[in-house]
RNA sequence: GUGGAUGUAGCUCAGUUGGUCAGAGCACCAGAUUGUGGCUCUGGGGGUCGUGGGUUCGAGUCCCAUCAUCCACCCCA
């Protein structure tokens, strides 16, 4: 029996892997365009990294963790999400007495065991940014600029933007209370879920799709009003500071989101109609992350964005990567490959974008192969050019064939290429 | 984790009430006067019908299990 690709993974084969090279150009360019720059960390961390940074009550850690015992009896995890690995590196390095702020960008695979379906896998990619270091709500608008400036690069119009403020540890705490005693006498009329986890982290219980919950709880305080005058302060700026740079979003009473370490303001990217999972991004402030990872009392902020989910969004995408060489080299008589693989050689060692058959083909599978490469040009080597020291160069659009010859053969393909 | 649908050549899919049912299109390969492409025509290779059991004289077609994909729930990116 064959072994498979372990549910929820996939290869990422041509020409798909050219979307993806798309995708992630525009998403660099346009977080260096801000100001951020790349990040690496390791694809593992400790178990307790995770369970820190992101959350004990959390969906991710109770049930989506790839966590594993190594060799060394050491409990490790598989990153199911990126900003706790950044906050560590932060930590680890002391970065945080340099220049601040810190701005960082991420990209690459993360992992959650969850059931798969369009648009979620186990093994997913990423990219977000982090800043850490400004408590500013100015730098929150940069974040969310950044945010939807890439949308609009990729062409994806019909986001919508959700947006909302979550308290600091202060003011949520107090919510918290408040939500619990409002929930508490109808706690019977919500689903079995919200039920089991009110108690513990009520908020959730906003953002409940289930039609019963909403109406069990209809009417209850929301966070914006329980927001202490700094926190109020602080969404307002956000708020004016997205008016002010033209950035639509909706307030969102019920926008909560799922990892614990999230304060202040938080936002959410729907893309309706790439399936069931229709969020592609989201993202939020976290003061209180660093301290959680052993640091000092350092604020952050950032967002990530689904890629696999962005790409559904980008099914308009035209294969950029259909002309794959601009020079054929065909050998019309297998004794004089040799002779072609030179001229491949030197071909390549000049710049120019060339490829040869491999497998034997006949001068005829020859040109067709040079045809579904998207050859401009074709040099043509048999019996007649050998012996009488030329090379034809085929134009495949016009079927001019002229003679050239090996010393000027360079100079002729790249003066031809540049007027084709 | 719960409920449901689906699983036939590389891809998209046909395959009636179980008995030439292993097929089509695309892709691939080879020919159509011997060194030449994109169109057309002809021919060809390729599938133990997801996997493993079972029922039957006989199963792609029925039953069970398992794996995978998809949908809803859930959750998030």
């Amino acid at each position: 029996m064959q072994v498979k690709a372990p549910r929820g993974t996939y290869d990422i084969l041509p020409p798909d892997s050219s979307k993806w090279h798309y995708l992630e150009k525009i998403l660099r360019e346009t977080a260096a365009l801000f100001g951020y720059r790349e990040i690496r960390t390791p694809v593992f961390e400790h178990t307790e990294l995770f369970e820190r940074g992101v959350g004990e009550s959390t969906d991710i850690v109770n049930k989506e963790m790839y966590t594993f015992i190594d060799k060394s009896e050491r409990s490790l995890t598989l990153r199911p999400e990126g900003t706790a690995s950044c906050a560590r590196a932060l930590v680890e390095h002391s970065l945080y007495n340099g220049l601040l702020p810190v701005k960082w960008y991420y990209i690459g695979p993360m992992f959650r065991y969850d059931r798969p379906e369009t648009g979620r896998f186990r093994q997913f990619h990423q990219f977000g940014v982090e800043a850490f270091g400004s408590n500013s709500p100015y730098i929150d608008a940069e974040v969310i600029i950044l945010l939807v400036e890439i949308l609009n690069k990729l062409g994806l119009k019909n986001y919508e933007l959700h947006l909302n403020s979550v308290g600091c540890s202060v003011c949520r705490k107090e919510y918290r209370e408040k939500l619990i005693s409002y929930i508490t006498p109808v706690k019977d009329r919500l689903c079995p879920d919200c039920r089991s986890r009110y108690q513990k982290n009520p908020l959730r219980v906003l953002d409940c799709k289930n039609e019963a919950c909403h109406q069990a709880i209809a009417g209850y305080p929301t966070i914006y009003d329980s927001l202490c005058d700094e926190c109020r302060e602080h969404y307002a700026s956000v708020r004016k500071a997205l008016d002010d740079n033209g950035v639509s979003y909706k307030h969102d009473d019920n926008l909560v989101r799922g990892l614990d370490y999230y304060t202040n303001t938080a936002f959410e990217v729907h893309i309706p109609g790439i399936g069931a999972q229709s969020a592609v991004g989201g993202g939020g402030r976290y003061n209180g992350l660093v301290k959680e990872c052993g640091g000092p009392d350092v604020p952050g902020i950032g967002f990530a964005l689904g890629m696999e989910r962005l790409l559904l969004a980008l099914d308009n995408f035209d294969d950029l990567n259909k002309r794959m060489t601009d020079v054929f080299v065909a050998v019309m008589e297998g004794q004089y490959e040799d002779i072609g693989v030179k001229i491949l050689t030197d071909l390549r060692r000049a710049g120019i974008r060339a490829d040869k058959d491999y497998t034997g083909k006949s001068p005829k599978a020859q040109m067709k192969y040079a045809d579904k490469l998207g050859a401009k040009l074709v040099i043509l080597l048999g019996e007649d050019e050998v012996k009488n020291r030329f090379l034809t160069v085929r134009n495949m659009k016009t079927k001019e064939q002229v003679k050239v010859g090996h010393d000027e053969i360079i100079d002729f393909i790249k003066r031809e290429l540049e007027v084709s």
